[in-house]
RNA sequence: GGCCCCGUCGUCUAGCGGCCUAGGACGCCGCCCUCUCAAGGCGGUAGCGCGGGUUCAAAUCCCGUCGGGGCUACCA
């Protein structure tokens, strides 16, 4: 025996009937958060770990991370390294799992193939499993003999099969399936986010459980390493809501031969849709974790909007930290309508969250994307360092992600013999009429003794506005471009005092030439 | 087709029989502030799918209907 399945205690009750054991309000919480390693990390599957990781955080339990492995086919190294990373960067900790262990491992299902064989001869031995020989052509064949619609799927008519009729099946050299013995009764549970869910006798198909050659699937593998790991609380898309009827015809069947303690409670999560009503694609560039961590969203706000989709804090609140989210989480608050991703207001709660940071950690959190978009070097100067230090509790505000910082105080960084003004900046803003404001601006910047913000604003103010009478916009668009490039920029006179008298006076000049 | 879930502004939601003339947020529009853009402040736009019940009273409960979605693999 594998010793995951040592210390199960049969429960000696024998079989319970249709009702379920279920954890009760005094067993500790047990959360899980399983996911199968197939392509990047969806931001549906994050969202569903942040509510597994709330609901754990907030009652005090444990959440066990689990990889659901089984699927060679499909699963990749590549895409179990991304998930751990995606977590690790989110800040979503787990109490056991893969890279911190646990009681109740491996946690990998790669790496318990003995477990499920061990299960499943049980189960079998139990005769709560039994030998399919049938094949799905056959199944569709007599579906259609009995005028039935074939995608009613399997019609367990290999439940009673003879031993001679086993062998029969196997002297054609006929592998058999293991399938599990769903009861014929209504099965029924209380869903945490939904209520009373009860599917009618007759509509559950005996799954497969584990395949001819052995191969446990993921509707043998999951519930029994839910069972195994004690989890207390499956909150999972609603998705999954139709296999679990199957699977609580499991739990009981492995509560009979004493491998689960009880059947868990179920919560359904609603749905991430994209545009459209459909569920958020995993091709979909837009379900993309890394997408949105490459772009600039931080953390706190990816996690912030995350939490939004299903969920509110207040009435009247919808910015908040992972500390007061975890405070206020409760499951049956979340939300039983579908959620669609909007990006929009995803990255209007970043936006509120990057102006929620320390200065040092704007500057710390920003410095990657300022090298990444190769406005600086990979490893920036500790002069370098200093000026976007300057300059950053002037743009932090002006983010949205923060990739946008390239653009906003790249002018301090261009080399100054291939400047250029964006052409469109330029053609706006630094035509013919332009010209005597750049020449006031300059014969006024000159004559300034000191080279500061307030003294560049009184000299720019007196020979521009006053001096020429012109309006506020004209008079200081050109300057604007001249100086940062662009007809957006950090505010100008701090943007000068930063950018250097020699500096500042060349591109004036340069913008008349 | 079958089974299941869902239905409040364009979007995400609050609402759990009277506090609703339905609240907040994003978006959008306008105004203020202002050296640009943001931020901030103020104001505006827009919603209970439909039809029956129950009730003194329904967005809230029930039924039906319509609509949307999910699942229907020897994937997870």
């Amino acid at each position: 025996m594998h010793p995951a399945t040592a210390g199960v205690k049969p429960t000696g009750r024998g079989y319970a009937g249709p009702a379920m054991s279920t954890p009760d309000a005094t067993t500790p919480v047990r959360a899980r958060f399983c996911p199968s390693p197939t392509g990047t990390p969806h931001v549906g599957l994050i969202r569903t770990a942040l509510f597994n990781w709330a609901f754990a955080r907030h009652s005090g339990g444990k959440l066990v991370f689990r990889i659901e492995d089984t699927d060679a086919a499909r699963d990749s190294e590549e895409s179990y390294a991304a998930i751990i990373e995606g977590l690790r960067w989110l800040g979503l900790d787990w109490d056991e799992g893969p890279e911190v262990g646990g009681d109740h491992g491996p946690y990998r299902q790669s790496q318990r193939a003995e477990v499920y064989r061990d299960v499943a001869a049980k189960l079998l031995a139990a005769g709560e499993l039994y030998e399919s020989y049938s094949t799905n052509e056959e199944v569709e064949a007599r579906r259609k003999e009995k005028g039935q619609d074939p995608k009613l799927g399997y019609d367990n008519a290999d439940r009673d099969l003879t031993d001679e009729q086993k062998a029969a099946f196997r002297a054609e050299g006929r592998e058999p399936v293991l399938r599990l013995r769903v009861p014929d009764r209504a099965i029924g549970f209380t869903d945490l986010i939904r209520g009373d869910i009860s599917f009618p006798a007759g509509s559950v198909p005996d799954p497969v459980l584990v395949r001819a050659n052995g191969q446990p699937l993921y509707t043998l593998t999951n519930p029994v390493d839910d069972a195994l790991m004690r989890i207390t609380h499956v909150l999972r898309g609603e998705d999954l809501l139709p296999s679990t009827p199957r699977q609580i015809a499991l739990y009981e069947a492995l509560q009979r031969i004493g491998v689960a303690e009880f059947t868990p409670h179920f919560g359904h999560m609603p749905l991430v849709r994209g545009e459209g009503n459909k569920k958020l694609s995993k091709r979909d560039p837009q379900s993309n974790l890394f997408h949105y961590r490459d772009r600039g969203f931080v953390p706190e706000g990816m996690l912030n909007y995350l939490a939004l989709l299903g969920w509110s804090i207040a009435e009247d609140r919808d910015v908040f930290t992972m500390a007061e989210m975890v405070e206020a989480f409760e499951i049956g608050k979340v939300s039983q309508n579908p959620a669609r991703f909007d990006l929009k207001k995803a990255e209007a709660i970043n936006a509120d969250h990057l102006r929620r940071l320390e200065p040092q950690d704007f500057l710390r959190r920003v410095l990657p994307y300022l090298s990444a978009a190769g406005v600086l070097p990979a490893e920036p100067t500790p002069a370098q360092v200093a000026t976007v230090d300057a300059i950053a509790p002037l743009v932090q505000e002006r983010l949205v992600v923060l990739s946008d910082a390239a653009g906003m105080v790249g002018f301090l960084f261009a080399d100054d013999d291939s400047f250029a003004p964006e052409p469109d900046a330029a053609a706006k803003n630094l035509g013919q009429d332009a010209v005597p404001v750049l020449e006031a601006a300059i014969a006024a910047l000159d004559a300034l003794a000191e080279w500061t913000t307030p003294g560049i604003e009184t000299a720019l103010k007196g020979a521009l506005v006053d001096g020429l009478g012109l309006k506020p916009r004209k008079a200081f668009g050109p300057v604007r471009v001249a100086i940062t490039g662009r007809t957006v920029s950090p505010p100008l006179y701090e943007s000068m005092e930063l950018l250097g008298r020699e500096r500042s006076m060349a591109r004036l000049r340069k913008a008349i030439a």
